[in-house]
DNA sequence: TGATCTTTTGTACGATAGTACAAATCGTAT
DNA sequence: ATACGATTTGTACTATCGTACAAAAGATCA
């Protein structure tokens, strides 16, 4: 409702405005929200500084913005997937199907809003990590939902999984997405240059593979919480 | 063995030293390291902003004693732990103790150093995801090496799988172990209040269980990339 | 006790932060 | 062409940042 259907579009460069999301979105994701000014995101984004507060009042105004831009259309096509995983006959491949429903749309790298998750991603792993109040509000009311729909999914193709465990995966699917986006390098490195993390394609199916297997383990008994801890001893 | 040996130990208050240390790792591991102000710092230990300077120098410094002072009795403490967990005949539960020597050591919460891996765990996921420098320098010297012999470990009790799979599930492995100590709290709100995100044990025993069962999968044929892309169709 | 070294305090300085605001500039409709 | 609203620019203000440094305070030992 800011627009304005009719006529009037204006802007010298041709949308100062989305250059400088796209500006900020880069830096926040790769330098985290406290380690970027105004002023660095106005220089990458070739604007100056005031357009900055014209366009958004102020830097929390900014990254709300950023938010509120791929919300909604990431979590469209998550549930478009979702639905068409729903769909899956056999129950091995439905659980493939949804475990990748939720991780494509996060880690696919294109550039526009639908499909442009992975910088976006890596964006809310940072906020999470350092703790950013304006993104763990809109975080818990805008995902959450998308959270359930998976969890309560997965929970239908997996009904002797309590809860409870199903819940931890898809936390710990959630904890090794992000990591991958914010230190795929890491991965290049420890596996000597045979893997290239960086490799979107590639860290999908390997995140997808792994998280499956790890859904279909056998559930923990939350009776005993504390049972077996095997042969491990410490020596001091 | 740090108190002393000849004479001259001083400090008025007791080790304003330390105080100011874990002022600082507890709040850099919340906050991020560029949120907090080396004010911020003194004001929680009770010190002096000069204090802080006069002990570390800067405050890339005081960031840099943190590390010097966790890595070596946490990686010590693997160490033992892996060493144990080798010589567990079963190969099902050597991979269980093997996954545990790497979980349970950055997971506990006590205070001091050896066991206190729980707060300096979250913090070097927070300077991870913010691509803190001198965090980068210090954990890719430090860390690889323990990385490696866990990964070597793991290999041999899952000679089929290859070494490239096995480095990329123990990324996954961290990235989730990272998560579960930066957001706790989202366990606790996905499973409306049945599970406890701040629950250590419990934790430490689900991500085990999950990881050991990802380690376990099939292995990725590398040949074909991007084979199967069972079902899920777009609608757009 | 007085000398000396370590630690803490208080203060200040330059740099940079977020943001406000007036002037300049541009696009568009009249 | 002119007027007007939307946008961009330039600049300035205040706050806070990391850090330096001299003075005060405390501890140690001759």
């Amino acid at each position: 409702m800011v627009r304005k259907s009719t006529s009037k579009e204006t802007a010298r460069k041709p949308n100062m405005r989305e250059a400088i999301l796209a500006a900020a979105e880069e830096l926040f994701a790769t330098n985290g929200f406290n380690a970027v000014s105004v002023r660095d995101i106005a220089q990458a984004a070739g604007a100056n500084p005031g357009s900055v507060t014209y366009h958004f009042k102020t830097k929390d105004g900014l990254l709300l913005e950023i938010y509120r831009r791929h919300c909604g259309p990431m979590n469209l096509r998550r549930s478009e997937l979702l639905a068409a995983a729903k769909r899956v006959r056999d129950l091995q491949d439905r659980l493939e199907a949804i475990v990748r429903a939720y991780v494509v749309p996060a880690f696919t790298s294109g550039s526009d809003l639908a499909g442009g998750g992975a910088r976006f991603t890596r964006l809310r792993a940072v906020m999470s990590a350092e703790g950013n109040e304006v993104a763990r509000k809109i975080i818990a009311q805008t995902f959450d939902d998308t959270s359930h729909a998976f969890i309560d999914a997965i929970h239908e193709s997996l009904p002797h999984i309590p809860r409870t465990d199903i819940v931890w995966r898809s936390h710990f699917l959630l904890g090794a997405l992000y990591y991958s986006l914010v230190t795929p390098e890491r991965v290049s490195r420890l596996s000597r240059g045979e893997a290239d993390g960086g490799d979107a394609a590639n860290a999908i199916e390997q995140l997808v593979q792994a998280t499956v297997a790890s859904f279909q383990a056998p559930a923990l008994d939350q009776a005993a919480p504390v049972r077996r801890r095997p042969v491990v001893s410490s020596k001091t």
